[in-house]
DNA sequence: TCGTTGTGTTATCAACGATAACTTATCGGT
DNA sequence: ACCGATAAGTTATCGTTGATAACACAACGA
């Protein structure tokens, strides 16, 4: 005798039968009241809400799963395919979330820094801090994969979003005032995200192997990036 | 009625009951002749190869499911759990054999090379000549999560596997010859692989970001790094 | 008043990781 | 030649997951 629901139709309509139900009773269902009309994107954030708490409480990505997503806010898991075609997608809008918050976070650390180099190394602090401070979700933005496929991006959505022309713009000056050689400042301006990004990828990515303060290794890192580039 | 299959006893010897069987009915099962005494430790082997080639050949390691892997090395799924306790494990062994080839790779490439700053601009090359040349493995080894964690090493199982005392020798053996200014040389050894591995894993992960040939990004962050330790 | 549409829900599926229980082949000892 | 132990597997089954089809209901406009 299958130990399953029953199927078909031996269910009225007030049977407690939770098909989807918090298999184990963490949290209580959390409810959650219907939208009114025109205001269906409310569940959108919502979700996006719930799949960001969940990865950071978790540490990892597979766990935000549809149920557990929709249990969260309240709601049942098919739900979520009224506003996604399906959960890479809703974790991929999360992703675009977290890039435009990081884009916001770069444009404010370079306010009123009047040096070119040190707007240079303000914004790489600035983009670590932000790594570091939110690990779980850049891991998602920019290592994992989700469905076959990483959240891609062209080369013009990442300066548009990553305040990728800051940086462009800050080389530029500084070989405008001679403290840095000629070069081209695209791809001088990538290797220095690149080293950034390496280093707190690795922080991420491999925690246990124990390379001392971060903020320490970001510093050495971006000095070095920055003198390699200086007129000499 | 459940679809099920019927469940209790409701299966004679001959049946053509195949529970796990391909559902796609892509490629023949692919008979395996059962392993001798002591030669338990072959189908291992296989395992490992076969979740290394579907990586390879689907671009995620979402679809090296254990039915997947049993299927091509030609056995059932359960026979997995023999070898390894679970899919993770599994996933984890193919990344210690990936970190060997690359320092492999890495020791390989600096043969016969005197001067301190060819090593240093060779082993960077080699790494990532590896992992361009690998990028599935090498996306699995560094930058994948696989049932909650990351494929985790000590400093020290870097150092060693890395070929990451390469890097620092030659290092300390610039700074001896004064082509490079005193520096702690393991932060320098970090900071130039944490550049290399950047490029790469931008690369890799980000594909449709078209920022020209690996090669010469490459060539130009190592450079730069390298420049950024020279005495001036 | 009623039907259309927005905002959901319940029931159900196939694929997945994992485990329990069973089967079969090889070996050393007699 | 036989046997019992054990290595090397297999079959059946479970609970969970992503996804879909079919249904439910409330709010608005004609």
């Amino acid at each position: 005798m299958s130990s399953r629901p029953a199927a078909t139709k031996a269910r009225a309509k007030g049977a407690n039968n939770t098909p989807d139900a918090p298999s184990t009773s963490t949290s209580p269902p959390a409810a959650r009241t219907r939208s009114k009309r025109g205001e269906g994107r409310q569940l959108r954030e919502e979700i996006l809400a719930a799949a960001e708490s969940i990865v950071v409480e978790t540490g990892t990505v597979e766990k935000v799963t549809t149920r557990a997503v929709a249990q969260r806010v309240g709601c049942s898991s098919p739900s979520i395919y009224l506003h996604f075609p399906d959960r890479a997608s809703m974790l991929f809008a999360m992703c675009e979330l977290q890039f435009s918050h990081l884009g916001e976070a770069l444009s404010n650390a370079i306010n009123g820094i009047d040096d070119p180099v040190d707007r240079l190394l303000e914004t790489g602090r600035a983009y670590a801090r932000f790594a570091l401070d939110h690990p779980q979700q850049y891991r998602t933005m920019m290592m994992d994969v989700i469905a076959g496929v990483s959240y891609d991006r062209t080369l013009e959505e990442m300066r548009a979003d990553l305040g990728f022309d800051i940086v462009v713009q800050a080389i530029t000056d500084g070989i405008a005032s001679g403290a840095l050689a000629p070069t081209e400042p695209l791809l001088a301006a990538f290797a220095i995200w690149a080293h950034v990004h390496g280093v707190v990828s690795i922080f991420i990515a491999k925690p246990h192997a124990d390379w001392g303060d971060p903020a320490d290794l970001i510093d050495f890192a971006l000095r070095q990036g920055i003198d390699g580039l200086r007129s000499r």
